[in-house]
DNA sequence: ATCGATGTTCGACGTTGATAGATGAAGGCG
DNA sequence: CGCCTTCATCTATCAACGTCGAACATCGAT
């Protein structure tokens, strides 16, 4: 079985939080992630190739925003709810700016 | 006379800004600012070399954060007020969190 | 067992970023 | 004028990041 580790939140420093966010295409997986639901790779429409995608949801993994279910071949992508305890304020803030 | 190029706003990406604010020692920059003064680089307490926190006084200023304005052989810098029209409530939910 | 779908991991490459030391520019002061 | 203060910039080094293709792993289906 696959194994992912998620990192626990009061570990997290806010300048990673942020350093996390500071790029285009992981902005825009936390975009389609926004609505709350489950997302896979596959959905993402960034061009960049699988590999660059798995790369940036790694850092997004460890910078605690985002919780991977492995369910058979397949990854679910969502948004940690422990995100907005963590930092309150800061993924609504930035998911309403452009 | 020294010259510094302060970009407009517009043309500042989101991801920039969060990448410029993504940082240790920006951060306590930012929030040595953050009392709307204007400061010199002197002032600033963290403990890297004079030239490294120059290197991110430049950063931040490319990201449209800050605002430089060189008096004689002094340097004041201040936070920028368009950052926030740019940006509404990023940098006070940023500065709110720890 | 083999195949296909879905992702991860592994080099590799080029770019960017962080850092420090040395240098330079501007102005105040004696 | 020469010296000091202040701080940006230049140069150099090293680490980190973004990107890709290829190889690998996992699992369901055939």
């Amino acid at each position: 079985m696959r194994h992912f580790d998620h990192p626990d939140l009061d570990e997290v420093a806010l300048a990673r939080a942020l350093s996390a966010l500071g790029d285009p295409v992981r902005l825009a997986i936390v975009r389609t992630l926004s609505d709350g639901g489950e997302h896979q790779v596959s959905e993402m429409q960034v061009e960049v190739s699988q590999s660059t995608l798995s790369h940036h949801f790694t850092t997004l993994r460890k910078a605690g925003v985002v919780f991977i279910r492995p369910e058979g071949t397949r990854c679910w992508h969502s948004l940690r709810p422990e995100f907005e305890q963590r930092f309150p304020g800061l993924l609504v803030t930035v998911l309403g700016l452009e």
